[in-house]
DNA sequence: AGACAATAATTGCCTAGTCATGTATATTCT
DNA sequence: AGAATATACATGACTAGGCAATTATTGTCT
């Protein structure tokens, strides 16, 4: 592309008020939605950090340490200590690589699987009822308005060394 | 009102792919704020949990623990832990109060004040990034939305108990 | 006044995140 | 081959959050 957008003038130093920025609102939305999601899931024994990395192992087989911590974006000391609780909890278990004996592959456990199950379902049920009253083309415009404000995250991120 | 507004069937637990909700991309955006806000902060020695606290005693004078904790969504305990941190570094002090000898207000030290000076211009600058590109139009109408979705999740949480 | 309930702050035990460091294994370079 | 380097995971020290007691004080009810 040419040059970066001009940046806006929307929020002024002067004049701030916490409470009516766009992070504000959507620091919110997303307590609200991880509190509804870890409602429902917490008696299947998940938080909102743990299912994520059993979708992922669901969805794409084994994995790595370093391949749950990205995709989670999240620390690997993290990611770590997270899968100590869930191996705890018999969810997952951990199997040293044979190719390269750095590397663990975790495995999901049948009782792993079992817990996941609803996740999904619970999932598209919150996140439909805090859209609630939307049209098609808001909800449309709301993600395309999101993925733009990612994107813009990620530029300055590039910029940063 | 008359009734709650028909559930939206965006998402479905059949096809759910969690990179692609509006709550994955949220995420990605509050966290890239997040690290923004504390990149340029950090020199001040603030964390994005505390200048929320430090603000608020800012604007609307000495606060109450509770009140504190209120106005940051977060549990008391958490507050009484990140007072311990903040006072540690002569950010703000601690002083029982005589009407209620229950309650401790909380005051801005000068090393408060001070630390805080450069947060709404960063706030500010964070956002307006954040936003780059968008019309005047296109801001209100993401506010606008965001603020249903907090409405539907406050809506969500009083049918709750 | 005295028992009982409500409230404010704190504390303990847990999950969860960051950053820096450590340790074993692989890879690369000469 | 042997040394330097890089990688994968784990660990330690810290901030931060939730929930469930605990303690001190205040209010209420009879």
């Amino acid at each position: 592309m040419t040059q970066p957008p001009a940046p806006a003038k929307f929020y002024q130093s002067a004049s701030f008020c916490a409470q009516e920025s766009v992070g504000y609102l959507m620091k919110r939305i997303m307590m609200s939605i991880v509190h509804q999601v870890d409602k429902r899931l917490g008696v299947h024994g998940l938080t909102s950090a743990q299912w994520g990395p059993l979708m992922r192992l669901r969805t794409a087989g084994n994995c790595t340490v370093a391949d749950l911590a990205r995709w989670s974006q999240v620390d690997a000391g993290a990611m770590t200590r997270l899968l100590d609780r869930l191996e705890k909890k018999h969810l997952c278990k951990r199997v040293r690589s044979l190719d390269d004996r750095r590397v663990v592959l975790v495995e999901l456990t049948p009782e792993g699987e079992a817990a996941i199950a609803e996740v999904p379902a619970v999932l598209a049920e919150v996140l439909n009822a805090h859209l609630a009253g939307f049209s098609k083309t808001e909800w449309l415009t709301l993600k395309n308005q999101l993925e733009r404000m990612v994107a813009s995250g990620d530029a300055l991120r590039e910029t940063e060394e």
